[in-house]
DNA sequence: CATTCCGCCTGTAAGC
DNA sequence: TGCTTACAGGCGGAAT
């Protein structure tokens, strides 16, 4: 599910209720991808200092315990994998099947549920040490920074043979686009999913660039793509589905031409294009 | 180094 | 109706 704008939307949801909302209480359910790193009281009596994004990763800042004497700060890293989405609630309700970690806090409870468990909640001395900097090592470039330039994708598609379709998908270039955002941007790019990476002009990286800009930030302003089950922190559902161009659209005729848009397979993930309008 | 493939899980929908 | 198969928003790591 969540790719960049999803888990934009969740974090926008949350940071301003939980901010300086202190811990009291941690649940674990099923495992998820990775052990949460730490005993579970040991997060009690931490307060939610901030909440960033990192690609498709959260970082909650926590604060260090006051009751505890030198005791380090630190933050849980968050992943939403396919399936996860993070609420926020005041009902305290007992878990179901597919809750998996769950805060209590003086705000409320932030439960992540996630039937695949494909998500995870790790914590980290800080963002850039310890399990959270080795897993964000290596992630590209974030797309709304001032570095994502076409400069920066022209140099880093250099040499590259995979098809770009899946250079974007791969995230050492640029995170947070997934396999919905990245038919979508190459349709409005108009370049064919299958062109090799280091094929694609400077030109058609200015366009590429400007796409991926577009198509997530159009994204996040509705509230991320709900195919299924995807909810913000308060339940609300995305409507970027609703525009998409390409995505999940086989057979049916492309908006701009008419031309029946094409599922092919990348990489063992659909990709959808317009075989007229999206050109090598 | 670049690229491909596997595996992690479960739910849902399609096909027989 | 019931069983089997394919596929689904991600991504790290092993194999090639």
């Amino acid at each position: 599910m969540p790719e960049l704008p999803e888990v934009e939307v969740t974090r926008l949801s949350l940071v301003d209720r939980l901010r300086d909302a202190e811990i009291s209480a941690v649940r674990l359910g099923k495992p998820l991808r990775w052990p949460l790193g730490c005993e579970p009281a040991s997060l009690i009596g931490r307060r939610v200092l901030d909440i960033s994004r990192r690609g498709k990763y959260l970082w909650f800042a926590l604060g260090a315990r006051a009751d505890v004497a030198a005791d380090a700060a630190g933050g849980l890293l968050l992943h939403l994998g396919m399936s996860g989405s993070l609420n926020l609630s005041e009902q305290f309700a007992a878990p179901g099947p597919w809750d998996h970690f769950d805060l209590v806090t003086s705000r409320g409870l932030l439960r992540l549920t996630d039937p695949r468990r494909f998500g995870a909640a790790v914590w980290s001395p800080s963002r850039d040490d310890g399990a959270a900097g080795k897993l964000l090592a290596g992630l590209g470039v974030e797309p709304f920074d001032a570095g994502f330039t076409a400069v920066l994708l022209h140099e880093r598609l250099r040499g590259r043979r995979v098809a770009i379709k899946q250079a974007l998908l791969a995230g050492d270039i640029v995170v947070g686009v997934g396999n919905i955002y990245a038919s979508e941007a190459l349709f409005l790019a108009g370049i064919d999913p299958r062109t090799p990476g280091g094929r694609i002009s400077l030109a058609r990286c200015v366009r590429l660039a400007d796409a991926v800009r577009q198509v997530l930030s159009r994204a996040v302003a509705l509230g991320g793509s709900t195919l299924r089950d995807f909810r913000d922190a308060h339940g609300m559902g995305g409507a970027f589905q609703h525009e998409a161009r390409v995505y999940d659209r086989e057979g049916q005729p492309c908006v701009a031409c008419g031309e029946p848009v094409r599922r092919i397979v990348q990489g063992q993930r659909s990709t959808y294009f317009c075989p007229r309008c999206q050109r090598r």
